[in-house]
DNA sequence: ATGAAAACCTAGTAATGTGGTTGGAATTGA
DNA sequence: TCAATTCCAACCACATTACTAGGTTTTCAT
């Protein structure tokens, strides 16, 4: 029950960008550095990103990657459920269920849709301007206690 | 983001006990043959349930599993912890987590905390008792409705 | 124009985890 | 005593993960 890299290292980068909003686009290798990440594995998985809509590029030289729409339109889910797949316990409650010929019988599967609507609930009430404001909040604090 | 087989088929398997509680104990082969599991694979799950106390046993010929104490006093989440260890969808937020050493100081920290929190949550306020009491529910309702 | 820097793309690959199987030993009721 | 069952340890094939490698394309700066 673990998410993959791919969720961890793009919520984090998708971060990065939500934090510099106003600060103009950053090329990836500057966030691969800072997150101390791969460039090429980090490509890949802006590459999903890009074609889902969530980021835009812009090619050549001084190259960069920005988000596509304001960080308070861009959830945690969105991201996730792009990098993870439906965030779904088991495949017998994901959105492109085909299998599982019980179906409405199953008591287990009333219990893995309450896990599935409980962790989407969280996610998807989570913009990346939350998380920014949450930073912001963290940042302050620690100024005021002398930094550190 | 998915359970592993062990905790969907060992959360079955014990409800499969729990459904069965006052009409004594059940050998294996038998939950096995109803769940269409390995038998074999079935044994590796529950020798951990019988370790942490979830189940006891009889060993011999007539042997037989049963749970260990009422059903009403498992939980989803009791079995879920010991089959596929913290339920926590990053190292980062699990009990022993010894990494990490950003610490308090990271948003995304947060986030997983909170997906954590979410999921435990749930799953320790299912008992098996639940799962017994809703699947006697719909058995009625099916009964109802001309059965089938 | 040209070179460098960046996005973009595809294939391969080592390590790890998953989901078992195999083959037995120990225990005990009939 | 034998058959049924729990118990145990090792092994194994396959899939997935987390990359790396090595390019192509695009575009800016000079």
């Amino acid at each position: 029950m673990k998410l993959s890299t791919r969720g961890r290292y793009g919520l984090k980068a998708m971060f990065q960008l939500a934090l510099h909003f106003g600060e103009g686009p950053i090329p990836l290798n500057v966030i691969a550095s800072q997150q101390e990440l791969s460039e090429n594995y980090l490509e890949q998985i802006f590459s999903v990103l890009r074609k889902v809509g969530l980021v835009k590029s812009v090619r050549g030289a001084q190259g960069v990657y920005m988000l596509a729409k304001h960080h308070k339109n861009i959830t945690v889910g969105n991201i996730l459920r792009v990098l993870e797949g439906d965030m779904a316990p088991v495949y017998c409650v994901t959105d492109d269920n085909s299998s599982c010929h019980r179906e409405e019988k199953c008591v287990t599967r009333l219990v893995w849709k309450k896990m599935k609507d409980s962790i989407n609930s969280v996610i998807d009430s989570i913009t990346l301007q939350d998380m920014v404001e949450e930073q912001k909040e963290i940042e302050k604090a620690n100024k005021s206690v002398g930094g550190f």
